[in-house]
DNA sequence: GTTGTGCCTTGACTTAAGTCAAAAGACGGT
DNA sequence: ACCGTCTTTTGACTTAAGTCAAGGCACAAC
C-alpha cells in the first residue's frame, strides 16, 4: 500500500484534504519493526511522534527492579509517543513491538506547522489525547481503589464487547503481559483466574480463550459489590 | 478585576489577540465556590470546562466503600475539566473546592469555535493535555511499582523547589489529602514520616511544615534502592 | 483561657498480594 | 513426532499496607 493511503487511513488524519495528506507523505518515514525491539526508550528525546500501521506496540515503565508496567497497549491505526511531542520533553516511558509491524514516524516540526493550519487535525489530536487522559485515570482509580479481582474482571467486561458468536473472546496479549497492564504478576493473574473458573464465573480455553459464563458476577467484582 | 483579566491572566490564553479575550469574557460564566462545594461530579455532563482564578479544586475518584484517590490538586491559574469537552463524554471525576474561590466557566461550543480558529490556543490547549498525560504515567508508574516510601519521597523531592531559605516547606493540602494524593490512608502516610524523622532524613513542625534534611537519602528512596 | 471539632498519631491485628522455587503445559522449528 | 524455550500454574512462605479502635494534638471560636 502506498505511504499516503496508509496515512489517509488512520482515524488521526480523517478529512485532510489529498493535497495535505501528500505534504504528510513526503515528510513521513516508514519502518518495519520486529517483535521485542525497543523503538524508543525512557529518556529518548522526543523528535517526533508514530502511528502504528500494523502489528502492536506496548508503551510501559520499568521499575529499578525490572518489573514493568504497562501504560498501553497500542492497537494499529493509533497514534503514540505524541505526548513528547507537545510537552516538549523527552519520552516518558519505553515502547516495545510486541509484533512484527509497520510504524510511521512523523517528524515534530513539520507536525506542529501541520497543526497551526488545521484546526479539525488539532481537535482530533485534542480527542485522542482527552480519552488517552480518560483511560489513564481509570487505571489510576482501578491500581489504588480496585483489587486484582476488581481489575481483571474490568478487563474482561472491557473486552466482552468483542467476544465471537459463541460468547469466547481472544486475548489480545498474553498472560505475562496482562498481569503487566493490570498491575500485578503473573503468579497473582494465575491463581485469581484459577478462583474466578471455579466460582463458575468463566471458563478458559488454551492460552488466550477467555469465555464468561457470569456476566453479573464479574460485574459485582468490578465494582467492590463482591469479594472472590 | 474584570474578567477580561482574569482571562488574560491564565496562561492558556496567553498571547490571544484583545479582541478575542473580550469575546470570550462575554460567553464566560465566572462562580463563587466554597470550600468544600461540588464543582462537578463524576458522570455529569460536560458542557464546558472551568479555569481556577483562585483557591484550590481536588479532582477525585470516590470508591464504592467511599475511599477516594486524588487524581490532581488543581493551582489557580489552571483549567479543569477539559477532558470532557474535548472526548465528547461526561466527566470521569468530581472535583470539590478545597479552598474559597473563583472559577470561570466556558461552554463548550464556544470554546471549540474559538481553538477553530486559533492554533495557538490548541497548541497551547496540546501542552497542558500532554503535560497531565505524564502527571498520570508517573501516578501509575508509582501506584503499580513504588512502595508508599518512594512515593512519599517522590513527592518531597518535587515539592522541594519550593521550599524556603531555611528549608522550610509548607504542605499545601492537609495529610489526609496527601494520603488520598498517593494512594494511601492516613494511618500509613503517619507511620512512614515517623519513620522517616527516626532515620533523620527530614523533620516536621506543626501539621503541614516539612524540612528536608537527608536529600540523598528520600532519593535513594525514591528510586526504590533503599527500604525504609 | 477553655472548649470543641477535625486532624493526626499509635497500637494490635488481618489480609491481599508479592517472592521464591519448582513443575507442568503449550507452541514453533526442525 | 520431538526438542527446547517460553508461558502458565501451583505450593509454601513473607511482607507491606490496610482495618479497627483509642487517644492525643492543634487550631479556631467562644
Amino acid at each position: 500500500m502506498e505511504i499516503v493511503d496508509q496515512i489517509a487511513a488512520t482515524p488521526l488524519f480523517q478529512g485532510l484534504p489529498r493535497s495535505q495528506l501528500e505534504e504528510l507523505a513526503m515528510i513521513v518515514v516508514a519502518q518495519k519493526i520486529r517483535r521485542g525491539q525497543i523503538i524508543f526508550a525512557e529518556g529518548d528525546a522526543g523528535t517526533g511522534f508514530y502511528v502504528l500501521t500494523f502489528g502492536r506496540v506496548k508503551i510501559f515503565k520499568l521499575s529499578p527492579e525490572g518489573k514493568e508496567q504497562i501504560l498501553h497497549i497500542i492497537p494499529p491505526g493509533e497514534p503514540f509517543g505524541e505526548v513528547a511531542v507537545f510537552a516538549g520533553e523527552p519520552f516518558p516511558a519505553y515502547a516495545e513491538a510486541i509484533e512484527d509491524g509497520y510504524t510511521l514516524f512523523f517528524p515534530r516540526a513539520a507536525f506542529i506547522e501541520l497543526i497551526r493550519t488545521n484546526p479539525s487535525l488539532s481537535l482530533s489530536m485534542m480527542a485522542i489525547l482527552a480519552r488517552r487522559l480518560r483511560k489513564f485515570a481509570a487505571m489510576i482509580e482501578a491500581l489504588s481503589l480496585k483489587e486484582v479481582p476488581g481489575r481483571l474482571a474490568d478487563h474482561f467486561l472491557y473486552l466482552s464487547s468483542q467476544a465471537d458468536k459463541n460468547g469466547w473472546l481472544t486475548l489480545d496479549i498474553s498472560k505475562n503481559q496482562l498481569a503487566s497492564l493490570l498491575g500485578t504478576i503473573p503468579e497473582t493473574l494465575s491463581r485469581i483466574l484459577t478462583r474466578m473458573a471455579k466460582e463458575g464465573m468463566l471458563e478458559t480455553s488454551g492460552q488466550r480463550l477467555i469465555r464468561i459464563l457470569d456476566r453479573a458476577g464479574l460485574q459485582e467484582l468490578a465494582a467492590g459489590e463482591r469479594r472472590l
